[in-house]
DNA sequence: CCAAAAGTGTTTGTAATACACCCATGG
DNA sequence: CCATGGGTGTATTACAAACACTTTTGG
């Protein structure tokens, strides 16, 4: 079995992140401007490849730090891509990642410190290096439907928003219109947000109340068999 | 960056397959004792080596040929499992696969020629080799997910079934039981299953109808929008 | 004619949808 | 006092859940 094993060490392993960043203005994903000729002013994902001494989660975290300096991002293994012919410099099975953050303007300083690095639109994607594109559409596919099914759009928001931030969120994320109301109620049904009791600043109109996600109770509630669900 | 990859052809991939077959007793797993002495009398979940000509899903599909004798068979990549030490003799990582059979005789006695294969009742497994545990337990919980949101279930009936069978098997797999009634007018108002006009023939009792599913108008469905989910 | 499973409707409760006005604040 | 977005309730509709009897066949 050892020796099965030698023979077929011929194969590299990599870990890709679709690091997926938000603000008021929109979804975007870090993308790196690819330095191989063959891919000349193509941008592609952000990863490296799989080290002897960690396993791929942990791999993902290097690469998150690395490029946004952050940790403790929320992220999820997606899939693993192994085409034979996917990366032209040799046989590269990949192993997909996508993460949430939120945007601020030191993440968004990232390309003024590196200029192949940037915040791209999601709806601006429309090609990248290697298999980079499925691997986005993939994610993306799962971002939005784990949004819906899993309470992972908080990642998206500073620790304290408004319901209407919130609202936003979702409307851009899923590219649908939500009435306002009915998401109001359908979250105060679901009983997971701690109202603050403060109030949002340096708005021109009535400041919006401020609330935060409750983690703890909502693994609670997950253990008695509840479902987030918007 | 290509000697990069060289010096990292150190990890050996892997394929490993949760082989979900089916009948009216109830879900089982296809598992086959393990001759490593380490794991001496455990079972362990079906694998092999990636082929440097072969992409993952194409190694899944070689395996479930390779001891099911069928090909064609539903299957899903569910996650990558890359813990340092997950395997004894070296560093693998493995890119683990469920799928689903209807068994029929001929799969039941897959133990009898092979006496170190055997269809496991889920229900029964407590331990496996490896981390075989954690994969399956994985693919169990996208298995019994995925049953709910979308129409694999049939894979695990034959083309012509009853509603009673149906019923069994969504019971039986999600373990929970179900309204008749209410089973019934669900699947009529999905409106995919084709009524053959068919009885069943052998039973001592007011023979069934026997219906088949109509994948092509699913498809169809689906690319309007429609959502399977029971 | 008996046993065994197939097949069938109605009622009730709950959740989703649609919709319009008053409120609080900054300038 | 005006402009801007914040915040609230009700009526309607659709869907899920609960529930019991008649029908058909083989033996």
């Amino acid at each position: 079995m050892i020796s099965e094993i030698h023979s077929e060490f011929k194969t590299a392993i990599s870990v890709d992140c679709v690091i997926f960043g938000y603000d008021k203005h929109g979804l975007r994903v870090l993308v790196l401007k690819s330095d191989m000729p063959l891919f000349k002013g193509k941008y592609s994902l952000l990863g490296d490849l799989l080290r002897q001494d960690e396993n791929t989660d942990q791999s993902a975290i290097r690469i998150l730090k690395k490029h946004t300096g952050l940790t403790g991002l929320f992220m999820e293994q997606v899939s693993t891509f192994s085409d034979v012919e996917r990366h032209p410099l040799g046989r590269v099975v990949t192993v997909a990642y996508y993460s949430l953050v939120q945007l601020n303007e030191e993440l968004m300083s990232l390309s003024t410190h590196n200029s192949n690095l940037k915040w791209k639109k999601v709806s601006e994607i429309k090609e990248l290096a290697f298999d980079h594109k499925l691997i986005f559409d993939k994610c993306l596919k799962q971002l939005r439907y784990g949004l819906r099914e899993k309470p992972i759009g908080f990642n998206l928001l500073p620790k304290k928003f408004t319901l209407k931030q919130l609202q936003n969120l979702y409307e851009k994320v899923l590219d649908m219109e939500l009435d306002k109301r009915n998401f109001r109620r359908k979250l105060k049904s679901i009983d997971l947000l701690v109202d603050l009791n403060e109030n949002q600043s340096d708005v021109n109109h009535r400041p919006a109340k401020l609330y935060s996600f409750d983690k703890e109770k909502y693994y609670i509630k997950k253990k008695k068999g509840f479902n987030f669900e918007l």
